[in-house]
DNA sequence: GACATATGTAATAGCCACTTACTTTGGCAA
DNA sequence: TTGCCAAAGTAAGTGGCTATTACATATGTC
């Protein structure tokens, strides 16, 4: 008789967890129609909830997609750290491991991802959002240092960091704005970014 | 006694040319306001028009901001070729003036640069916008065989043109998302975009 | 000069973000 | 156990948006 939702079938009238689920719930949505196709409205109904209750825990639909993109740092810088230290092979093989796990997640997440670093707008102070991001900059540069000469000034470590983000960064957006002229295969992409990390670090 | 508009002072039923007004507007409002912060009714409005009247030259939204971006790749390739064809010095000097056109152009217009990339949900069998940025990359593959020996396989040239393209994409996208940490002089822009394209283009 | 067509308007439907006033619930102090 | 308060929900409403419809007015062509 009344209207059952997927996650909390249980007709009570609290959620029990509204605002992780909403946050789960949006980053789906996210993924299904991009940052800017869906309504809080929806996310709400989805939930199971009146198109007010959102506002409960959250001051206005920004605050809500600001969560989903916060995550979605903690999500790859883990992901990051994770690929960087199961890598083995030569000294490059971390850095290369670093730049395809960027593709990887851009492509397994291209609507959180874009979230990420599209979110600008009243963005520029913000705090938490930087120091996340930070952290993802923190695992390159270690295992740039980590590639190059011991003497290697730490200016020339963060040069090189910079140009390998610029690369890969440039890598996955083409790629999920599928803008690449041609479509690569695992194979060709390993081997392209294999070589620009190398073209990159070494002299 | 009437309300005038900036651009059609004459307060006439009709306008004149509404739709090339429009486009204007839009790109204007794009840049202020990002590609989802305006309206069409805030458009019309500019424009001293109704809210309904943009239909009339328009079937929605979507393809008013089409316009924008296609315009806007346009521009770009037209600055691209200038740069090319401009650049004075070593052989690399064309692919480092593209690749320094590419961030200039992505800072003056920040707004259409997202928009001429991150149109993608609905765009991806949207053939003229895909000829168009085509004809950019024409430009960047002629500057690379350029650069390069004589008897260089196309494939490389195609896969030396992509890095570049990485390269210089990511850049532009870090720097107006102002994702950058450390923020680069003019010089310090020039000299890593020299260096990452000679030990691209090099061997 | 008449009329078809292009280009404008007003009014409207349906959706959305967000607010307000009200209701239900769960936890805690007495 | 009861009573009460804060947390968390609802319904209804405001104002803005996209897009449509029915209607009005210019423009150019014969």
């Amino acid at each position: 008789m009344e209207q059952t939702t997927d996650k909390a079938p249980r007709t009570q009238y609290h959620h029990g967890d509204l605002r992780a689920h909403l946050i789960e719930t949006v980053r789906i949505l996210v993924e299904e129609k991009g940052a800017d196709g869906f309504s809080i409205s929806e996310a709400a109904r989805r939930a199971g909830v009146s198109s007010a209750a959102p506002y409960k825990h959250f001051n206005d639909r920004a605050e809500i997609v600001r969560e989903v993109a916060l995550a979605g740092i903690e999500r790859m810088r883990q992901q990051m750290d994770d690929a960087a230290k199961g890598a083995s092979g030569d000294a490059l093989a971390p850095i290369t491991a670093l730049g395809l796990c960027y593709a990887n997640f851009a492509r397994a997440e291209p609507g959180v991802f874009r979230l990420m670093f599209g979110l600008t707008k009243g963005h520029e102070r913000d705090s938490e959002m930087r120091e996340r991001g930070d952290g993802c900059l923190a695992i390159v540069k270690r295992e740039v240092r980590a590639a190059m000469p011991d003497d290697t000034p730490e200016a020339e470590i963060e040069r090189r960091s910079l140009m390998l983000h610029m690369f890969v960064h440039g890598h996955a957006f083409l790629e999920i704005d599928g803008k690449h002229e041609l479509d690569l295969t695992d194979e060709q992409e390993a081997m392209i970014v294999a070589d620009i990390s190398r073209r990159i670090i070494r002299d």
